[in-house]
DNA sequence: CACTCTATGTTTAGGGG
DNA sequence: GCCCCTAAACATAGAGT
């Protein structure tokens, strides 16, 4: 057990409190942590895109399997003429619409077997594939996180200490 | 142009200034910040995980296209599990390894075509495909978001003032 | 690029309505 | 869930190495 007791407060003030970086035990607590948390990382990764220019798609599912997403503006177009530039022989349907309900299908289908590039996919098949994977696999002690695009490997150490660099063994350095 | 200058500074003290939330101008300073603001980002999104026990997936493209992903450890579990109640018709390809180099390929593959769990993708293929896409289109003013998955359809709005809430027609509220 | 340092702007835990 | 409030914890801009 840390300084703190659980999970809990170190003393009885107003103010923010320190809580020890682990799972949340009380359910209301947790709730409440989870959408002011969520708040703010959405906030952060939008003004990493405004700031930087940077381009960024997040998702975020709570522990019921809620699904909260974010992505920038220019998100599509640009993933399309990145994986463009990866696929060589897949074909990519981009902003297609949900077959019954017309709403939108957000994400990148990529399908061998269409060529039609605003073709609508089976109601069944939602368009929504996701990325992210940490090579580690023990809880809460991301080590490393890789992911390869085309022929490039970028590798993201990841630890406590909030370390994160990248390697690119294909293109230059940034 | 606000009450600073530009993107600059208000004062010439030397604790953080506060910034413009606009494009940074200056070439270096912008490679400064998108690497503190990424390490912040990447580290929110490992606390909120930690905390909440919330599946993440993180992608960042940086100005000059250089990914850096983030992702909670049992992230590909997760997605398997969940996608898989909703792809009735495709197979799901987890955690293959790239041909020639031997590296994990991270992300997750909707291949109508393949069955093989286990089966390795074509090189000229990477595994990756990503999703997030803002229902608004104009740059830096993201209002909504939406991500359909199965039968639900997931709404974020998100404005200026950091809104983020969702809705769920087909879940219980959370 | 990475690190350090300072000062200060920003986030947020806990509690109340 | 939302809002408001407080005060402490935390993130980070700018400059230097």
């Amino acid at each position: 057990m840390s300084s703190s007791q659980r999970n809990n407060t170190i003393r009885k003030g107003k103010g923010r409190r320190k809580v020890d970086m682990v799972k949340i035990e009380t359910e209301t607590n947790l709730q409440v942590t989870f959408s002011k948390r969520r708040a703010g990382l959405f906030k952060k990764a939008s003004e990493l895109s405004t700031l930087c220019g940077a381009e960024i798609a997040l998702l975020v599912f709570s522990p019921g399997n809620k699904a909260h997403s974010f992505g920038t503006p220019a998100w599509r177009q640009f993933l399309k003429g990145f994986l463009t530039k990866i696929f060589h022989q897949t074909t990519l349907n981009l902003g297609t619409m949900h077959k019954s309900s017309g709403q939108s299908i957000l994400g990148v289908r990529i399908d061998a077997g269409a060529d039609s590039p605003n073709a609508q996919v089976n109601a069944s098949i939602p368009n929504v594939q996701v990325c992210g994977d940490p090579i580690a696999n023990r809880s809460n002690a991301i080590t490393q996180h890789e992911l390869m695009l085309g022929k490039s490997c970028f590798t993201i150490p990841y630890s406590s200490k909030t370390n994160a660099s990248s390697v690119n063994p294909d293109e230059s350095h940034e």
